[in-house]
DNA sequence: CTATTGAGTACCAATCCAGTCCCATTTGGC
DNA sequence: GCCAAATGGGACTGGATTGGTACTCAATAG
């Protein structure tokens, strides 16, 4: 099961890209040769990162695109929705009213609660830590010997 | 954007249905009827169910299922990825063969910890957890005070 | 032996997604 | 002032994936 869309890991790919050279301009030609993806689709996902708001874009001629804001500032979870909308682990999660069985399920309250613990995984890594070359650990997995009381495989 | 599939979701469903009676033994029209979902996605679901050796099946006249293990010994991450296969984030995370950028992708590493973060969320939540009326603090989200609340639209 | 029920597989339909293309708008350079 | 370069914002399409169904085989109780 891959939870991300190419989309999104190629959007996370070009925002990376970008905070490596936070202080420049690139077209979408140019970010496309330097991740080798493909010319039509960066451009597409920088679109999107621009309409979030994630990037500064400079339209006309020598225009081109930049972070708009410190690389530091910007989680990947702001990347990914940028690109896929909301993270949301069911349609429920989402899309409330189309679940017509919201009155009986019992399992609706708990899924918002483990959507918040995904979401903060994903929030808690920024883009600075996506071009370090260092392994970080994610605030939001702490440990895995912190099992409370249930018995895991 | 919606990280389970739908069949993923109708599984954990039948999953915590299966759980609110342990004892009992049911066929899956009877789970079908129990849950509201078509009676041969829910056959289709229960026989993955028993391919991973979450529920047992009885064959024959007066068959059916039942939890193969407690339901607090039972992960959501299990149901999970007996329906949707393993969880990973990107496709260079459960395929690592398939992403001819491995040498040079900055990004790779850094997805390997967001996977472990999302899927201990997963795995901390039990069926008993999903049968609980009770809302419960997943151990992978500890707090909402570290401010994972980001600058949406 | 037969009815019932799960196991397994094959198959169809619908949806979604990745990718491309087109045209309007803006801006810098000549 | 005009043209080229670049983004903005759609629409469109081919393909892959998924949701859902149907059919046949195997096992078991009575």
């Amino acid at each position: 099961m891959i939870i991300l869309s190419k989309l999104a890991d190629y959007g996370v790919i070009v925002a990376t890209h970008l905070a490596t050279h936070p202080e420049r301009q690139e077209n979408a030609a140019a970010v496309a040769m330097a991740t080798r993806l493909p010319q039509a689709t960066v451009a597409k996902l920088l679109k999107a990162l621009a309409h979030a708001g994630l990037v500064t874009a400079t339209r006309g001629a020598a225009g081109g695109y930049r972070l708009a804001r410190p690389a530091g500032a910007i989680s990947v979870a702001e990347v990914v929705a940028a690109i896929d909308g909301d993270i949301g682990m069911t349609q429920c999660s989402v899309h409330v009213e189309d679940c017509e069985r919201t009155t009986y399920c019992p399992t609706r309250p708990h899924w918002a609660a483990i959507n918040r613990a995904v979401g903060a995984a994903l929030v808690a890594v920024t883009l600075n830590d996506m071009i370090s070359p260092f392994a970080f650990l994610p605030a939001a997995a702490p440990r895995r010997d912190s099992a409370p009381e249930t018995a895991r495989t």
